[in-house]
DNA sequence: AAATCCAAAAATATCGATATTTATTGACAT
DNA sequence: ATGTCAATAAATATCGATATTTTTGGATTT
């Protein structure tokens, strides 16, 4: 059997192509936190075998966006208002950490990169490349640190935190606040090696994030 | 085919069986950091289908002892000094987070606890054992902190550790320093509550055993 | 009526086989 | 000799089928 069919584009592989799938599901919400995923379900939904959806899963675990019961199959990751203040404790120390890191190594090639990043996010329109250009952004902050796990931990924590924003709003933008003030407060501390100012800049506007988003999670 | 047959006991699942082995393996160094991991000679060695073996690496991957290079399979994550340190730094930074949640919390129930895996700790005899019973007691310390992620984190990079010390030592035991004493105190601080003595305790044993290690790891 | 147990159904976990991709080797042209 | 290319070999990724386990629903008993 040949697998070059319908969109005439091979996704690198079966597997990989599940898992971005099923995380971008669970992250936005098609797939409810707490949800049992069931192999054939989702094998037929994606138009895969069992073996790529259950690899798929295995890695989705590692993310913690899914959860693997014994003998009893999967289900997506339950949400509750501990867990995301655990998100966001978590966060502040390990973005704080990377941030200091990435500043105390900081060079001017990493601020090109940091300054663009900033620009692409302000252009941008659709609210799914905001997203990505949002966490382009913050990734780029935390990834001059040399410091690969860090790093990871922080893009983890990012996603799961997304998720939250969903729940909150259904997707749906931020409140009234000044947001793009409080990126370029970041951005300024960042480039000018101000590690304290970008610090408090950085982690103020995670909290801030975090208190409007608990007012919002009523339903937890 | 019935698959009751052998040892007569069946590891709740042959993915967790392959997944338990190849961890142990890796940790112990006995398959070599960097090493490429062929299904069909894993399969083989552990006498199960490839897809438990599969899923036991994809497994692995979020635990970072394994790598996944895009189509051309695994091989158990390389070491290097550099990583090395930065396991150590992670180590610091959310121990701390974790054994200061833990001490806030305390309850006289954490600290028998405590005590107790301290205990056992003391009285071991094999090399194995002990290596369990001093993670239990280290995991006890931080075991309080009511933050599940943390704990997890916490106890990957324990792991990622002690690769390490095999790596220095050949599994070896420490050196001449007082281990027992230094672990003496920080149980003692943390019974007491005292959570900035604690934390002192519990980063200079890490960092003293950092220093002694990377003093062995000459050959990365 | 409630609880228990058994049988049927569903779902998971695992295997063996196959298709696809990557690595290797040797021939051929330059 | 050296580099390129094709053919072969090896290894990975994926599928379809099967065995095992868990769940469900109803019949039987207390």
């Amino acid at each position: 059997m040949n697998m070059m069919d319908d969109t005439g584009s091979r996704e690198t592989s079966a597997t990989r192509a599940a898992y971005l799938s099923l995380r971008e599901m669970i992250l936005v919400g098609d797939l409810a936190a707490g949800k049992k995923l069931k192999i054939e379900q989702l094998r037929s939904m994606l138009d895969v075998g069992a073996s790529p959806v259950r690899e798929a899963l295995s890695l989705l675990t590692s993310d913690m966006l899914v959860e693997r019961i014994d003998q009893r199959g999967f289900r997506a990751a339950p949400v509750s208002l501990a867990n995301f203040e655990e998100i966001l404790n978590l966060r502040c120390t390990l973005e704080d950490m990377a941030l200091r890191q990435s500043i105390a190594r900081r060079t001017s090639d990493w601020e090109e990169h940091l300054v663009l990043s900033h620009h692409r996010m302000k252009r941008v329109v659709g609210t799914d490349t905001f997203e990505d250009a949002h966490k382009t952004f913050h990734m780029t902050l935390l990834g001059n640190s040399e410091s690969p796990m860090l790093e990871r931990y922080c893009s983890q924590l990012y996603d799961l935190n997304i998720r939250y924003r969903y729940l909150a709003a259904g997707g749906a933008r931020y409140q009234s606040r000044d947001i793009a003030a409080e990126h370029e407060d970041i951005l300024d501390a960042a480039v000018k090696g101000d590690a304290d100012a970008a610090s408090v800049a950085l982690l103020s506007h995670y909290r801030l994030t975090g208190e409007y988003l608990t007012s919002q999670l009523g339903g937890l």
